[in-house]
DNA sequence: TGATTTTTGTTCATCGTTGTACTTTATTGT
DNA sequence: ACAATAAAGTACAACGATGAACAAAAATCA
C-alpha cells in the first residue's frame, strides 16, 4: 500500500519523472536561445556535433543516432548544405548513401556552438555534484536501454 | 585540467545530459504509442493531468504550467472541448478568463490515461531504485530553478 | 472619472516534424 | 543471371507549435 497511491503526483517515480521532463524542456529552450546568434537551432547543432565527432556518416545512420525520421535529415542537410556548413558526398562503394562531413566552416561553427553548449551545461549542473552527475547519468542509459528494448518488442509483435 | 576536457562528449556533465535528452525524447516516443489507443496525445494528456489537479484552472495557468505559449492553449483547448472532455466556463468575476474543467467523461479518460503513463514509468524506472529516483528528482528541481533564474535574468536584461 | 497600460484569450501566417509514397541502387534467393 | 526484396535518400501533404498582431476586459494612475 506503499507505493501504490491514489495518485500519480504522490508517486515519487513519476514525479521524478515529470521534473527529469520539465527540465529537459526548460533546457531546450536556454539552448535555443543561446545558438541564436549563431544562427541555428537545436538540430541543426544535434547535426553538427555529430558530424564533428562521425566523419563520413551516413544520413541513415544520423537519423538513427538523432532518433527521427530519414525525412528530416533529407529537409535539413540540404540547408546546412547550402549555407557550406556541411558536404555530401556520393559514396564510391554504394551510390545509394551520402557521406557526411564538416566544411572548414562547419568545424569552426560546431566548435563555437560546443562551446556555449558545454558552458550552458556546467552553469546548469553546477549545483549537482559530480558523482550525482554519473549517477543521473547511468539511471539514464538503464531507462534508454528498457525503452529500446520497448521498441524492438513492439516492433517484434507486429511481425 | 581535469575538468577541461578536449570534446564535449569526454566532460561528464555533457554526457550525463545527454542521456537525460535521449531518454527524454524516447520517453516521450513511448508515451505517444501508449496512450495512442485513447485518441489523445502527450500535448492533451498534459493538459488534462493538469486539469485533473487543478481544477477552475485559468487557460493562462495552465500554459504557464506546461511551458508553452497562450496560442497554443486556444488551439488544443476547443478540440477537447468539442470532444466533451472538458469545460470552459467564463469567470463572473473577470470576464476576460476562461475556467476549465473536466467533464465526467473527460475524467475517466484521464484516469484511464493515468494508470497507462505510471505503468509506463514504474516499467522505465524498474532498474532504478527509490532512493536513487529521489536524487535523480532532487538534482531536476535544482536544474529546473535555474534554468527559470535564467529566463528572469534575461527578461531583466531586455529592460 | 478618464486615459493609459496590462492581462486574457483568439487568429493567422510561418516554420519544423512526421509518415507515406516514390526512385534509385544493392542484396538476396533461385 | 534474373527476379524479388531491402535499403538510402527525396518529395510532399498533413499536423502541431510558435510568435505577432489583434479585440475585449480589467487595473492603474493622474
Amino acid at each position: 500500500m506503499n507505493k501504490n497511491q491514489a495518485f500519480p503526483w504522490d508517486h515519487p517515480r513519476f514525479r521524478s519523472w515529470i521534473g527529469v521532463a520539465r527540465a529537459c524542456q526548460l533546457m531546450q529552450q536556454a539552448v535555443t536561445r543561446a545558438i541564436a546568434d549563431l544562427g541555428i537551432k537545436p538540430p541543426h547543432l544535434d547535426i553538427l556535433v555529430n558530424l564533428y565527432r562521425f566523419d563520413g556518416i551516413s544520413q541513415q545512420e544520423l537519423a538513427r543516432k538523432l532518433l527521427v525520421g530519414r525525412s528530416n535529415m533529407s529537409m535539413l542537410l540540404p540547408q546546412l548544405e547550402k549555407r557550406d556548413l556541411i558536404l555530401r558526398k556520393a559514396d564510391a562503394k554504394d551510390k545509394r548513401v551520402l557521406r557526411l562531413s564538416l566544411t572548414k566552416a562547419g568545424r569552426s561553427l560546431t566548435e563555437q556552438a560546443m562551446v556555449i553548449q558545454t558552458g550552458l551545461i556546467d552553469r546548469i549542473l553546477s549545483q549537482t555534484p559530480e558523482d550525482r552527475c554519473l549517477q543521473v547519468a547511468e539511471s539514464m542509459e538503464d531507462i534508454i536501454r528498457i525503452l529500446q528494448t520497448m521498441d524492438a518488442d513492439e516492433v517484434a509483435e507486429d511481425a
